[in-house]
DNA sequence: GACATCGTTTAGAATTTTCTAAATGATGGT
DNA sequence: ACCATCATTTAGAAAATTCTAAACGATGTC
């Protein structure tokens, strides 16, 4: 039967793919590789399952859905008289990007915007500078305080409500 | 003057935060550091200039300000009677999101949604597999439906106008 | 048209990141 | 209590990325 075949590549493909993916946007390509396995996995799998269908150690699974998990794109499931960890894909994507993705992402913004703030604070402080005239410290200053804006912007448009409405 | 100090001293921090924060994302740690020393430049930089302020080479300067470029969040200024190359930051920040990220995602994404529908289609052809019940097949089927119906639901999100609104 | 200066390319060095094997810790079964 | 089996940690190997020096090409100057 040819077509079972082509069927099977076509998820080895699907795996690369979500690795190629999530390797694009930063964020590892055994990460992207692991959660589509496991999205395409109906019944649970556990990490010896994860490490030989992804053929990586042991160790990488791991690591690996340890991270998943923190970002809630993988649960932890109990099978009945196996003592191994089973671990099953979370099919809810406003799951994870609400519980996952953005409150990392907010982090991250968080540590950018605070140092937009030190900046001004420190031009505040210190009007006169060596290597700029009166009228340049005036744009560099209007620039922060654009930039602190766009920083703000974007912060509440992520705690808003507007992102999980649109999955 | 020791305020000077404090000054030039959180001005390297905002640049050196430029850096961590396109790291975390992914990018790169020189196009943050890069763009966030022109954002801070009320006049333009010469390819030079900039190897010197962020102590990296000529030819790392030349190929980050290019990725810089291809994201429109650097522009390419002559200035009078000297043919070095001179650049200053767009300081537009809905330009650099409409026309330099927001193409680059949907272009990554376009790639994984490819995939997406690959196998959904091969899926069709071959209803039938020797590791899965009948059952299992149909939730195979229906998770990637799913991940399709988000795919489009993203794209769709990307070229809307939306966003351009909050920005 | 030769020289000087600047930007780009490229081959490979240096660094960072990712991965693994082996050791360790933990837990259930007998 | 001991053994077997599994997950985790860690130190270092392997791989990927980033960076640079040197060579090259292009362009303006005298």
């Amino acid at each position: 039967m040819p077509s079972q075949v082509s069927w099977s590549r076509e998820v080895r493909r699907f795996i690369e793919a979500g690795g190629n993916t999530t390797h694009a946007f930063g964020l590892g390509r055994l990460i992207g590789r692991m959660f589509a396995l496991l999205y395409l996995s109906p019944k649970p799998c556990s990490l010896e399952d994860i490490s030989t269908h992804l053929d990586i150690s042991k160790a990488s699974a791991s690591m690996t859905i340890r991270q998943l998990e923190e970002w809630h794109a993988v649960r932890h499931v109990p099978v009945e008289g196996d003592r191994r960890d089973f671990y099953e894909a979370e099919t809810e994507f406003r799951i994870i990007v609400k519980q996952g993705l953005l409150p990392g992402i907010r982090k991250k913004l968080a540590t950018a915007g605070g140092q937009i703030h030190r900046t001004l604070e420190a031009g505040a402080s210190a009007p006169v500078s060596s290597d700029h005239s009166p009228a340049e410290i005036q744009i560099i200053k209007k620039r922060l305080r654009t930039a602190a804006n766009l920083h703000k912007k974007l912060d509440g448009l992520l705690s808003s409500r507007l992102i999980e409405k649109l999955l």
